[in-house]
DNA sequence: GACTATAGTGTCACCAGGTGACACATAGGC
DNA sequence: GCCTATGTGTCACCTGGTGACACTATAGTC
């Protein structure tokens, strides 16, 4: 682990600039704060800033990351027998849970809704991650789910997580996240494909 | 009608624009067509390109809107007692045959798609329109249903078309949208809340 | 402990998307 | 024919983002 004291610098920066950002962010507002601003209130030019966020958006997810490299592998992981649906709530389930539901989470959950920019590059970057999870779905072994089902369920699948993203943000932090997941798939179920029948 | 002719023109040059703007993204790609080379082409500023469309992306959108303000009035005209998963389906069945699947839009889905910021851009205008069917749908008179429900009842109606969408766009337009459709709704199904069991 | 490759930094110049202000023309309503 | 909207070009400007270059500090090597 000699690559310890550079990464770890550059770790701790990134984390102090994301920390400053949203700061900014939440007294005067996404648009109305400059990556100019965000760089001198770290110390550093606007230039240093984006070697290490590629975008002024990015910095807003460096807590908040939906990526789930784990998501995925997960869903390959498990049973090609379960019913795709239990799956993805299963894993889904797990994951939610590793994330605390702290306060910093909250305002940046709130700020992400006030902002359209941020909604959008949020989305854009859920797309991708969805490509991912429907191929996962489609490439257990021995499974016959055609893409279009396993689209239905990945989108399906990030619709639930949507909701309880909402309702959490609009109880303030108050309601119960894996309540509201659990309710929310059973609430909506997606079937295997009915191609066959 | 008194108000027909000057705003004939400018629905005229709009189509124009959005139709130049189009063709010179499918040949160069998004990115590297500037607003300057639309509005050029189309023989105009790009100041004044700006006085038709808000943003770069928002040329795209001009014949796929998903803005859809019929389906929020539709979604509310719905009886009060009829089970809301159904509402939306028979009103999104309704407006997705209004939508003639011509080549034009299966080249814009497809432009969309390849581009990173029209996929944000896309999703982001669809939260806001999700936000106001959510509302809609809570809205009808004599109904119970919560926030979380309505929710979960428009972000997974929006999973079914997205993944009809989809899935029209990698079949390169062959599929039949509306059994793709139907076949959704009945696949993927949400429940009224389960609150009062 | 000096030495060299390399990561990180500031500076500068530049491009593209957008916006505000102003002056000018053109077309509509009277 | 006059007055007033409305549309347009021009110009100046801001901000996000990138490429190039020179400089400094540090990590690993001897």
């Amino acid at each position: 682990m000699k690559e310890g004291l550079r990464e770890r610098t550059r770790r701790a920066v990134r984390a102090e600039l994301a920390e400053v950002a949203i700061g900014l962010f939440a007294r005067q507002g996404f648009d109305d704060t400059t990556v100019e601003d965000i760089a001198r209130a770290a110390g550093m030019t606007k230039r240093s800033f984006f070697r290490y966020f590629p975008t002024k958006e990015d910095v807003v997810f460096d807590g908040v990351d939906l990526t789930g490299e784990k998501v995925v592998a997960d869903i390959a992981a498990r049973p090609a027998e379960e019913d795709p649906w239990d799956s993805l709530h299963h894993v889904l389930r797990a994951w939610q849970e590793e994330i605390h539901a702290s306060e910093q989470v909250l305002a940046t959950l709130r700020l992400i809704e006030a902002t359209p920019a941020l909604v959008g590059r949020l989305h854009q970057r859920r797309t991708e991650w969805r490509r991912r999870v429907s191929d996962a779905l489609q490439g257990r072994l021995g499974v016959d789910i055609d893409a279009y089902t396993a689209d239905l369920l990945t989108n399906a699948a990030t619709a639930v997580l949507d909701a309880v993203s909402s309702q959490w943000v609009r109880t303030n932090g108050h309601a119960n996240r894996s309540a509201l997941l659990e309710q929310g798939f059973i609430q909506v179920h997606v079937n295997r494909n009915l191609r066959q029948a």
